[in-house]
DNA sequence: CTCCTCGTGATTGTGCACAAGGTAGAGCGC
DNA sequence: GCGCTCTACCTTGTGCACAATCACGAGGAG
């Protein structure tokens, strides 16, 4: 993450997306907990710009619903309570269950990427570090992706990512047991089968547990960002 | 639309949201017409602010999907094909779906309001001119608002204006005959009905059902955008 | 005649400075 | 002692200028 500071743009990479996906790395990881301001001057002496690309950045973490914005008071990171946590579970149900229904009959589903990838996370089934986890969230990641990309054509993908890409569901699979692994593992399986077999409802009723699963773990574990264990 | 070009922003307004709701009005009511290029400085000298509000106003357009960037060249006013719009229209079923069968158990809809709104839209169901017909937009907005506002506390609500604030989606009841208005107006009231009861699969039946016939509509209906007949 | 290359113009990306507004703190009055 | 008000600082909003990059067209070579 050490970046070049100095010339801050002599590569062909725009400052402002630079610092868009830095920030928001850190907003994900927990660095800038919810909550947090967003000072421009702070954020851009950091990154080594001016303020420009960073309110360009933020105003676009803004979008992304990873910051909310008070007009002449500044940005800061999104707060969720428990109740919006529900509510984002439920429409990330609604839409990855549609995304999978869609890719069962869209024929644009590449079913030899999924299966590959399906591969690759279960020869990590025993994670032993960090690098293993974050290898396969990774690659969990870039399974739903190929869902979505297969469920819609421009819009489903984009709304989905508004969804998934929220606080906390980053670091999931982390909290796993390995036998919870296993049988996610064994969910992605059945889903390429029922996409295989151009099933709509399958692959609907797939996702819709392997998602609600997830959703039980996050339950059972304990804080979200801040500790604030009230 | 005249505006107050010459302060530019003597009032507490902030330009950006100026810039922002002029721009956004003017891509749906078809004046900037799909494809075309959004040039900062053009737009800037027209609202009379300088191009650095114009700029977030334009990445705020691009964010709420209404617009385009591409890097370094600019941005242009988004185009959909003939699948998009489905695959709009398939995703404004689902999350409308579930808005409505949300509103129905959540017990935050305002119901009276909701049937406030059908009086008002009744009162106007044999519209004479552009005004009236802009009324009953507003009011078919209002009322479809209040279902989103209470079938989601924050996630829904913002994902559902995504999608339903897309094109021609605006105009689209200046196409219905007398007798399909009537047909849509009374299907508002089956939701009011469906959502006093409870019943969140009534009302999810009912706006899907709503939503299809507002589809078959617009498909019989001629062109895209870029209607311009004027 | 066609294709490649170089130059020129136009448009966006970034940095910086000033203005406007809000927040927090201290001081004063009740 | 408590609350209000006013002031000073801090942060964001806007305008403007320069730099970087891309598109288009003219010119020349093959």
């Amino acid at each position: 993450m050490v970046d070049r500071v100095a010339p801050a743009g002599t590569r062909g990479e725009q400052a402002v997306d630079r610092v868009h996906a830095v920030l928001r790395a850190e907003i994900l990881d927990g660095v800038r907990p919810a909550g947090s301001r967003l000072r421009e001057e702070e954020i851009a002496e950091a990154q080594g710009t001016s303020r420009t690309p960073v309110r360009e950045a933020i105003r676009r973490l803004a979008g992304d619903g990873l910051a909310v914005l008070a007009p002449r008071r500044g940005a800061e990171v999104v707060a969720w309570d428990e109740e919006d946590l529900d509510e984002l579970f439920d429409l990330r149900v609604l839409l990855e269950g549609h995304a999978a229904a869609r890719a069962a009959t869209s024929g644009r589903a590449d079913t030899a990427r999924l299966s590959e990838l399906c591969d690759r996370m279960e020869a990590l089934r025993r994670p032993t570090g960090d690098r293993d986890y974050a290898e396969i969230t990774r690659l969990n990641l870039a399974f739903h992706r190929e869902v979505h990309r297969a469920g819609g054509r421009r819009v489903l993908p984009d709304l989905v990512a508004r969804v998934v890409e929220g606080p906390l569901v980053h670091s999931t699979l982390r909290r796993y047991s390995p036998d919870r692994l296993d049988r996610s593992f064994a969910q992605h399986r059945d889903l390429v089968a029922a996409v295989e077999a151009g099933d709509a409802e399958w692959a609907r009723a797939v996702m819709t547990a392997h998602l609600r699963a997830a959703r039980e773990v996050v339950r059972a574990a304990v804080p979200l960002s801040v500790p604030a264990p009230t």
